[in-house]
DNA sequence: GTTTTTGCAAACCATTTGCAGGGTC
DNA sequence: GACCCTGCAAATGGTTTGCAAAAAC
């Protein structure tokens, strides 16, 4: 009865030991909707009663990052938020009403950096692109009565 | 013989009151060429002998973030750096090297970003776009050293 | 004179690390 | 069986806060 996940899945061909704790982890990851902070996987998993050590939380969130199924997203606020994504170029719209995020490809935007690199003479290694705003549920939700909520 | 920067004729107009230690601080940024840490003010304040404390480090940076004129990248790394700017919306491009940075105006951006609104339904009321790589003065630099093959 | 700001130290919060025991391949 | 992983607790590093004294307007 042992399911696999696209997260376990990685970690395996990344040849990485499945454990109990990860499973876990990876358990929380996917019963999120939006993004999530470690602290709250580590709340949610003392929540559940699931043993799961902070430490763990917070190296196992750092070696699926390294596999490149979770990518670390900055906050307008400045904290650091996680979220699962496939692990491809990409970039990110984030919901500032119910923290949902969508994967956005690279677009146009591999104009644009050149562009940039042209006229600073830098050399782009790397970008990043995030985008804030509502998503159609919450601007649905906001133009109504009632508040935005996240929903499961 | 007051002095009058810019950021702290930014910090005035704001009806910020002008002190003696928000003038350290001020003073000790404009000594920076690239970006900088609070850890990295504190260290300069205090090998500098200035008496300007921590807490005021960190406040004078908000105050100075509030008013538009520093603004918060956060770096690969997970850190939060900090750069004076003009309070004008725009992105940046950090050298990996040196630390240095420069502005970029928002250009084709601005058509990306409404391609993605259009594509996600999400109503974008914020983005973010950071560019890393490295500066012409370190690409000339590190050309001795590497082997060739920047873009180009 | 009133209101804001400061320095200090302690508090706080997030994240990391050392290590002995336990689990996985 | 060898090596990886885990939990715990303590250490760390960054940032905030309470408060009385000092400074700015």
């Amino acid at each position: 009865m042992v399911e696999t996940t696209p997260l376990i899945a990685a970690l395996e061909d990344a040849g990485y030991r499945v454990t109990g704790p990860r499973r876990n982890v990876v358990g929380l990851i996917a019963g999120r909707s939006g993004h999530f902070t470690a602290a709250d996987l580590v709340t949610e998993s003392n929540r559940r009663r699931l043993g799961v050590g902070r430490a763990t939380v917070f190296r196992t969130i750092e070696v699926l990052s390294d596999v490149g199924v979770v990518e670390r997203i900055d906050l307008p606020s400045g904290e650091h938020a996680y979220i699962a994504c496939q692990p491809v170029h990409h970039h990110h719209v984030v919901c500032s009403g119910c923290g949902r995020t969508r994967d956005v490809d690279d677009a146009g935007l591999r104009h644009v950096v050149r562009d940039i690199a042209r006229q600073t003479g830098y050399r782009v290694d790397d970008h990043r692109l995030e985008l804030f705003g509502l998503c159609p549920e919450c601007q649905t939700a906001a133009s109504g009565a009632n508040r935005p909520g996240p929903s499961r």
